[in-house]
DNA sequence: AATTAATCGAGACGGTACGTCGGGTCTTATG
DNA sequence: CATAAGACCCGACGTACCGTCTCGATTAATT
């Protein structure tokens, strides 16, 4: 999708707008934030970016395309961050999840990523795209952890990190409407007790 | 959601046909399994449940009403099972879950509720009540293995319950395709070591 | 094309509006006269009908279909005169097709009849239909005329017509633009030479 | 319309390439032989010629002037005969025209009148520019019988020759599809009774 | 028995978005 | 400079679906 890979293009013929790419990202990405998934047009895209339809239709196939291309281009700033201790990486790690989940545009990702794996391998390897980029975080953690002697050598690091994961998005799904509001507070809140429980299945 | 719940109905007029809301549901199943959100469409629903449009407004206000009526429809089926023994009962409740998800209606429902969150209450409550039925499941098996202390009585059951799901999901979430077809003993496997990492975080 | 031909209409289903077809056929040639052939659109066709685009081309397969349609709709006022003089009856009929020619949608019923004519039976019979309700209209003048002897009994009806019609088209064909805009009295002008030649060839 | 007519050139930069304007020419005619009007096509007419498309539109304001000019090249070879007898020589002028418009591009010149005459002023003077080279030689051929004592010194000649063309194309635009094919034969005997008739109206 | 009213299948309705295609312009790299 | 290639913006095309509507035909409960 849009695989540009660094050709220094010496092609003939009119080259690509430079930018046009990003600036159709962008817009639909403020359409979806905007209207939602139902109200969400290649049309209104493409006005907003200020772009004829074809030069849209030239990157992506379809509509699913593009917004799994800009919902995509927005997963990745769950990183590993390093507080030197493992308690605090972890709940800094979920609460930048939760954060992640309550924004309309990070909710769309985990819709897609659904979507994804119930596709018949329509939209590709998007899950393991996006999961896989975050069960990296998890593993760094777990790795300092382990030679900090904060945790012992042999912990599941990949049940643990699914276990935390999959309980910040059971706390999102929870959520609706404008319960998904929480301050940076209320969202330590709820990620405290999940960090403590993993914590124990750790043995740490 | 199509709540009638056993109006005796004395109504004048003709009677609404009998069976006709199931065959819509089962329709409308079918159509998903096959075609996909994006290919489920409302007439091809009436044609194949042999119906007319009209029918199937009368029973349900729009296609969003519909998809989500038909899901939960089959999304009860998570229940407490009773083994004696909280580990039994728990890769039981978690293979069942699982089980759940690798089935195309089982998935939609996920999807459906995923979208519920994001959507501004638009599908309501269903995400509550679907993961309040599964959480009532957990609950229950937690509250058993108190009684017969094979768990501390100040045992974390809503975390608990979140990490055992959670993990559940993301596993699921990263199959797509074939990958989806897993035998019972697969799924076991996949289970075990999930259950085993939650008891260890539940003390017991 | 739209040949309704008094179904009295037992269909199943809700009814086609009544007048719907008139409607479009009406806003078509409005919008023809308006905008051309170039800007002539089918959106703006069933805007103006105040109505849906799917109603449009339930009626009419494409673009061409509507056009034809409207346009041989209205090419059918060229008719048979009768003022007691064989040269009267000529010239009112010249004159009128003259006038039918100067109008944007008799025009245009030319264009079409010679776009149908070029192409492989695509517009079927138009060309047909159009010319022959008017040599119909030329045959019946002559015949009177033998009639009222003021003509011999052998008089090649088929060839003045042809003369008389083709002669009238040549004319139409070299004004172009504001050149159009004649006044009756400079059509009759114009008409009057050719009926004369036409009667000399008749023999009258 | 491409009115370099014999610049010698001396320009600066790469040369025009010899020969391009015929290709492309060449190409719209056999685009529009086979496709007809609507399914003619810029695109379709550079790719047949070999050609980009800046070529093209450095040549021809546009795909009217394109096709106009492309069928004016064709459209010249009407030309007064002279057989010494004035019957013979509107035979075959008249047979000539007739075979003219038989085939598909002398078809697609009288169409591209008729556009034109329609038009606003859009296509400029195509239509004298046609009808004015034809009428041309139909004085000549007038103008010689006068000489002869063939026809009397105040023939109609225009009426006369508005007449003959309008009748062969009266009669062209009744044939449609496999019907246009038709003999040399088959055109003489239909020609004769056309020049019979306007040799009575002349008085010859 | 006649009336009333809710429901049924069918399918046309006004809209709106889809993804495609063509026109005419523009921008590069290559003669 | 002219050229070929081809991307650009624009907007119409014809299709498909939504949710509504209007039919004629059923089918009870109520008069």
């Amino acid at each position: 999708m849009n695989s540009d890979s660094r050709t220094p293009r010496p092609r003939r013929g009119r080259p690509r707008k430079e930018g046009a790419g990003e600036q159709i990202l962008e817009a639909a990405l403020e359409e979806y934030a905007e209207h939602g998934w139902a109200g969400f047009t290649m049309d209104a895209v493409a006005r907003r970016a200020g772009v004829g339809k074809s030069t849209v239709y030239l990157r992506w196939r379809d509509k699913d395309s593009l917004l799994t291309a800009a919902v995509s281009a927005r997963s990745g700033y769950i990183e590993a961050v390093d507080t030197g201790n493992f308690r605090s990486d972890l709940e800094a790690l979920a609460g930048n999840l939760f954060r992640f989940f309550l924004d309309p545009i990070g909710w769309a990702s985990l819709r897609i990523t659904v979507d994804a794996a119930g596709s018949p391998a329509a939209l590709g390897r998007f899950s393991e795209a996006v999961t896989g980029q975050h069960s990296q975080a998890a593993a760094t953690i777990v790795q300092r952890a382990i030679e900090r002697r904060q945790a012992p050598a042999d912990v599941p690091g990949q049940t643990l990190a699914q276990c935390l994961y999959g309980a910040v998005t059971m706390q999102a799904l929870t959520l609706s409407g404008d319960d998904r509001r929480l301050s940076d507070d209320q969202i330590m809140e709820r990620v405290r007790p999940v960090v403590a429980f993993v914590l124990a299945g750790a043995g740490a």
